[in-house]
DNA sequence: CCACATAATCTTTTT
DNA sequence: GATTATGTGG
């Protein structure tokens, strides 16, 4: 069954890629049967044991690269495995399947999507399009936006997801009651109203999956029997839905290995669960567990600081870093009296280090919220020293690359109504509202897209004659860039829609600073779609790949969140802000207890164990938030280090004992009592549209009185008394 | 329907 | 402080 060209390779009993991993490391790489979870401690080589384990399991002939999966939770990580199996393989990983959950489940739905009623080519909405979504609904179901914000009840649906429930599924405990709904029944209209867009959201590819894998066992055995060996990465940052999925794909052959930490889980506002790691044995009986625990990344007492952090935290598996390095310098502890202050001495540092030939990449700042990166900023930009802030605002994530994306939705999607409506009146076109809720009617009314609507309603008197005739030229616009999309390449279309539309034009004449930039943002677009030859593969592309250009190598300083440096390293760490209500978040306390304390723990833990040398903390008096003036006190966490391991550098004196503080922490949103609404006065449309005959009299809101000069289908012609011969939709008019 | 002004809410972290 | 919802006048 092996490739003989692998067989070849299993011959050779060198083994080479095993040389230079510890005895550990080792076992983790050749436990190739059965379930094995590898406990890897932060900088404890989890990297190389991974990709050295995939590149075994296929030196060794015990399968293809067909027969394996490995799953990770980033993109970066994904190709980064990639890369590093094919060097180590000295060929590339063809056949083998490395990907995010995401992208992996989303890659299977699509060959079945048929079986869980989509169709093979819907759209993978963003964060935005599902606020969007839920807003609708929301209005739909008349419910109080106010009281009950989107941005919530979007949470409270996913924490569902996140656990594998469809609205079907939800305990009776779990859900809230809304005034005259409950959450639920908002649940179960999103969904229906996703499949009738022909649409998934991110946790619907893994929930579609399972019930694909669940309703049609066939389907299930085919990928079961492919995928020989499962391997995954950051496995403490899967939540309920993923672990499912795995358990259900790792059956057959058992062979399943997880990789993770759970002192490094800081997901669990996603919906990861740390059970999830800790009762692996359980989940897999037999399961072998191998734990790494020599560090090569960090000193002493950068370890010894760390260790003694996270040993506060209950319901850990367990592990002591150790490392045969040297103890190195202590963690220093900087008050300041702001943020101001804060940024100025972080500055200083660098300059000072960068002269004595430290390169700037080698120090990283890493904040708990990107709230507090501008004072930096600020401040490097003051005294001339490069930066880059990592992962702030997504290149996909810009308004108008949104804008773009969603016209090429429109384009390969003419279903796709949240980008039809993302982007209609933009730029201005003289449609507002009003039309679209005409649109809206008729979509409703004629089971259709908006596009759809667009097309049959431009053919009627309905809308005043400007946006008959601006919704017309948009109209064919599309049908003009559909056929373009057929014939010539993807980049050339994005090129010829931004400037049709009128786009590039609107950009152009945009006096704001930011306007340039963003034109440039869209040739970078136009870039990008270049690498896919067909539309619908850079928008998948699009959907799952989140990440923007990682900036290129240049010589420049670190800013970032502490949850966007998981997985890095650097020689010099800064970390500001150790302030309760900072870090530990005020809202992490507030919303979660103690759960959320220990969760802020362990970032405080990852936070510490990205350095590899020297980690500065600070804490500032008094801070800006939201345009006003805090005072905090320094963090709980500096009091949970250990005296031996930091060390204090500023002049201010103020003990850091303070545990045992009591949290009063205050309770946001206070809603109860949703006051019931009165039924909303919805436009009742005509039920028997069929049935108008030459001759009618009919009355339409708009028009008046008038009488069918001829009827084909719903389309009505009619001389109205008033206002003369106009074509209408029947569903607009009522026998009069 | 649009442009401009004012008001409110926001910021914890992201595939 | 900044982005976004709401209101007013053209």
């Amino acid at each position: 069954m092996a490739d003989p060209a692998f067989a070849v390779a299993a011959v050779d009993r060198d083994q080479p890629y095993l040389s230079g991993l510890n005895p550990e490391q080792k076992r983790a790489v050749l436990a190739t049967e059965g379930p094995v979870l590898v406990l890897a401690g932060a900088g404890t080589g989890k990297t190389r044991v991974l990709t050295t384990r995939l590149a075994h399991l296929v030196a060794s002939g015990k399968t293809t690269p067909f027969g394996l999966l490995a799953v990770t939770f980033t993109n970066k990580a994904a190709r980064e495995m990639a890369e590093r199996v094919g060097a180590l393989l000295g060929r590339p990983t063809e056949g083998m399947w490395i990907g995010t959950f995401h992208a992996i489940a989303a890659r299977i739905l699509r060959r079945h999507a048929e079986l869980v009623g989509l169709k093979s080519t819907f759209t993978i909405l963003d964060t935005d399009d599902q606020i969007r979504l839920v807003k609708q609904v929301l209005e739909a179901h008349d419910i109080d936006e106010k009281r009950w914000p989107a941005r919530l009840v979007l949470s409270l649906i996913e924490r569902w997801k996140d656990r594998g429930l469809g609205p079907d599924m939800v305990p009776r405990e779990d859900d809230q009651s809304l005034g005259p709904r409950r959450v639920v029944d908002l649940y179960r209209a999103y969904q229906e109203r996703l499949l009738t867009l022909n649409a998934a959201d991110f946790s619907d590819l893994l929930l579609h999956c399972l019930r694909l894998f669940t309703a049609h066992p066939d389907v299930l055995g085919e990928y079961q029997n492919r995928f020989r060996y499962i391997l995954v990465d950051e496995y403490q940052d899967s939540n309920v839905a993923q672990h499912l999925w795995l358990r259900l794909l790792a059956q057959a052959h058992r062979n399943l290995a997880c990789v993770g930490d759970d002192d490094q889980s800081i997901y669990g506002w996603r919906g990861a669960e740390v059970g999830n790691i800790l009762r692996f044995e359980r989940d897999f009986a037999g399961a072998e567990v191998i734990r790494l625990e020599r560090n090569y990344r960090s000193t002493g007492h950068i370890l010894g600081a760390a260790a003694g952090l996270i040993a506060h935290n209950a319901g850990r598996l367990g592990k002591t870093l150790w490392t045969e390095g040297d103890a190195g310098e202590k963690v220093t502890i900087r008050g300041v009296w702001d943020e101001t202050e804060e940024a100025r001495q972080v500055g200083e540092e660098i300059e000072a280090g960068h002269r004595a030939g430290a390169a700037l990449a080698s120090f990283a700042i890493l904040v708990r919220t990107g709230a507090q990166t501008r004072a930096f900023e600020e401040r490097l930009i003051t005294i001339a020293v490069p930066y880059r802030v990592v992962g702030g605002l997504r290149f996909y994530e810009r308004q108008e690359i949104r804008d773009a994306i969603a016209y090429l939705r429109v384009i390969a999607q003419p279903d796709d109504d949240l980008a039809f409506e993302r982007i209609y009146n933009t730029p201005r076109r003289g449609l507002g509202d009003s039309a679209l809720a005409v649109l809206h009617t008729i979509g409703r009314a004629r089971v259709c897209s908006l596009s759809r609507a667009a097309e049959i309603v431009v053919e009627t008197d309905e809308l005043s004659p400007q946006r008959r005739t601006s919704l017309r030229r948009l109209v064919e616009s599309f049908r003009r860039w559909r056929g373009a999309a057929e014939s010539i390449p993807a980049a050339e279309v994005a090129a010829l829609v931004l400037e049709e539309s009128g786009y590039t034009a609107m950009l152009q004449a945009d006096k704001s600073p930011t306007a340039p930039g963003r034109l440039e943002n869209l040739q970078e677009l136009v870039r990008a779609v270049a690498e896919f030859a067909r539309l619908a593969e850079f928008l998948e592309h699009v959907s799952l790949v989140m990440d923007a250009a990682t900036g290129n190598g240049a010589d420049m300083v670190n800013i970032m969140t502490v949850h966007g440096a998981k997985g890095l390293e650097f020689h010099t760490v800064f970390l500001p802000g150790w302030e309760d209500g900072i870090f530990p978040h005020q809202m992490a306390l507030d919303e979660k207890g103690n759960a959320g304390l220990e969760e802020e723990r362990r970032l405080a833990h990852v936070a510490l164990t990205r350095a590899k040398v020297r980690a500065r903390l600070y804490f500032a008096g008094r801070r800006l938030v939201h345009g006003q003036w805090q005072t905090n006190l320094p963090s709980r966490f500096l009091a949970e280090l250990p005296a031996e391991h930091v060390e204090r550098q500023d002049s201010f004196g103020q003990t850091l004992g303070n545990a045992g503080r009591p949290n009063h922490g205050m309770r946001r949103g206070d809603h109860h009592r949703v006051i019931a609404a009165p039924a909303p006065i919805a436009y009742q449309l005509n039920p028997a549209a069929d049935g108008f005959l030459p001759g009618n009299r009919v009355f339409h809101q708009k028009f008046g009185y008038g009488r069918v000069r001829a009827a084909e289908g719903n389309r009505l012609d009619i001389v109205f008394d008033k206002a003369g011969e106009k074509k209408v939709m029947a569903e607009f008019v009522q026998k009069a």
